[in-house]
DNA sequence: ATGGCTGCAAACAGTTTGCATGCCC
DNA sequence: GGGCATGCAAACTGTTTGCAGCCAT
C-alpha cells in the first residue's frame, strides 16, 4: 500500500494558519503573503500557495472557488455559505443552517442588498461512475 | 448622456453564436475556438473572447464562472442550475423552476451521484452601497 | 468614410513547478 | 541523516489588450 506522507510542522505552515484563522475577512493568497510577510520577511508566495493547499485538503481551511478570478481562502472549516459584494469583491461568511436563514441574515446583519445568487450541485457523472 | 456603441454583425460573432446555440455541453473559450476555426479557419482566439465578453453582457448567453478555473459558456440565457463532474469536469443543465427539483433531475435523469453543492449569494455591500 | 471589429502577438494575472539547499523529526 | 519543505525564479494557463489594417453600415 502506497505510503503517506506525513506533514511536518514548519514554521512557516504554522505562521499562515495563525494568520488565516486570526480574520473573519476572506483573504485571496497574495493578501495572506503581505500578512505572513509581517512575520516571516523571507516567505515566498510559492509556499504560502502549497500551505493553503495542503491545508484546504486536510480539510483544516476551505478554498472558496466561486465567482471572480482569484480564489480565497477561509479558516473556517464548517460548511457554510458566503455573500459576496459584486463592486468590491468583499466576500462574508452567513451563518445558518438553512440557505433562507443565510440570506435573511445577509440582509438583515450584514446589510447586503442581495441581487441573486449562484448555485451548482457537484457529483460524479455517469460516465466516471462507470470506470 | 453616454452615447452607446451599436454592434455589428460581423461573420466571426454570428458564427460564435451559432456554434455555441448548437451544442448543449459547456465549453470553454477554447473549445469554442477549436469549433469556430473548422468554420473560419483564421479567427483568433483573441475575438473569441472578445465576443464571448460582449454576447454575455447583452444577455444572449451566459458566462459561468463557477468551480473550475476555466469560465465556460451556455447558450441558454435562461435561468437554470447545473451539476459539474468533480472528476472530468464536464457540466450538465439542470431544467426545474426550484432547486429541489432540479437536484431531483441531476439524479434521476442525468444519472449524477450528488456529493454537495455551492451556493454562494450576490449583492452590494453596505460600504459600497453608501457611496 | 467612419469607427467598430479583426488577426496577431505581446502583455497580464494568478498559480504551479524544478531545483538546490534548509531544517524538522 | 533522511526526506519533506523552503526560497527563488522560471514556466504555465487562462485571459486581456495595443495596434494597424479590414469591413459592415
Amino acid at each position: 500500500m502506497p505510503h503517506r506522507k506525513r506533514p511536518r510542522n514548519t514554521r512557516q505552515r504554522t505562521v499562515i494558519l495563525e494568520e488565516l484563522q486570526k480574520v473573519t475577512s476572506h483573504p485571496t493568497a497574495a493578501d495572506l503573503y503581505e500578512m505572513v510577510r509581517r512575520r516571516l520577511p523571507k516567505v515566498s508566495l510559492g509556499t504560502v500557495y502549497r500551505n493553503l493547499e495542503l491545508l484546504s485538503q486536510s480539510g483544516t481551511i476551505q478554498k472558496l472557488t466561486l465567482g471572480g478570478s482569484e480564489s480565497r481562502f477561509d479558516g473556517n472549516p464548517d460548511r457554510h455559505y458566503h455573500v459576496r459584494c459584486v463592486r468590491c469583491g468583499r466576500v462574508d461568511d452567513l451563518p445558518g443552517p438553512t440557505e433562507e436563514l443565510a440570506r435573511e441574515y445577509a440582509v438583515q446583519m450584514a446589510g447586503y442588498e442581495i441581487l441573486g445568487h449562484r448555485l451548482e450541485y457537484m457529483g460524479i457523472c455517469p460516465d466516471c461512475r462507470d470506470q
